[in-house]
DNA sequence: CTTTGGATCGTCT
DNA sequence: GACGATCCAAAGG
């Protein structure tokens, strides 16, 4: 077992989307027993980014991207599925982190009862979706504050560094600026989503 | 292994 | 009224 690690503070979350989204790789989102290391992630960049759903400016939905870094943003969708965005740079710029895949590191027993459906470990949490399945994270989650931990959902540093060079690829399930390299995640890691699981030179 | 289609509903046009 | 920042089971090679 590695050490529990410590809270990332509010100014990781301050500065540009960009930068922030490789280094949540191999940072811990833990909620109560359960605990998975993020793996991929996607950065989507408010009202510049025509796939973000901050594109067309403020929402009632999309409320909690406008607000400030280090909250998180739930939105549904496919009317079925739960996912979750770290929201990153100053209150107003819209910009957002969503974890995509993560490796589980304590709370198996609790992931495979909430995802009954997973046959093995790597399924319970290697997709957005399946992500928030295994964390119990739904729209009642939504403007959570991952520092203050108010809802019991945080993000840990626990000495694991981000990889030193992510892999790099376009972002998945999206139709328009789909050749824009935003998404990011651990190489070789085998609890990546599908999806390119090359690096993709730009 | 890959491909295909169904499920299912909040959100914005 | 159309469309998802998806997942899964079933069918096909």
């Amino acid at each position: 077992m590695g050490s529990p690690g410590r809270a990332l503070r509010r100014s990781f979350y301050a500065g540009d989307v960009l930068e922030i989204a490789p280094r949540l790789l191999n940072k811990v989102l833990v909620r109560g027993q359960v605990a998975a290391r993020i793996v991929e992630v996607e950065a989507y960049r408010g009202e510049e980014d025509p796939a973000s759903h901050a594109f067309r400016g403020p929402t009632p939905r999309n409320a909690t991207m406008f607000g400030g870094p280090g909250r998180l943003y739930v939105y549904f969708t496919y009317g079925m599925h739960w996912c979750a965005n770290v929201v990153c740079a100053p209150a107003g710029s819209a910009e957002a982190v969503l974890l995509r895949a993560a490796a589980p590191l304590r709370g198996v027993d609790a992931m495979r009862a909430r995802r009954p459906k997973s046959r093995r470990d790597v399924d319970l949490a290697n997709g957005p979706a399946k992500l928030c399945e295994a964390f119990a994270i739904t729209g009642m989650d939504d403007g959570a504050d991952l520092v203050t931990g108010d809802r019991g959902i945080r993000i840990l540093d626990d000495g694991i560094p981000p990889p030193t060079a992510p892999g790099v690829s376009g972002r998945v399930g999206i139709r328009v600026a789909e050749r824009v390299p935003w998404r990011f995640f651990v190489p070789g890691d085998h609890h990546v989503s599908r999806g390119p699981h090359l690096q993709v030179h730009w």
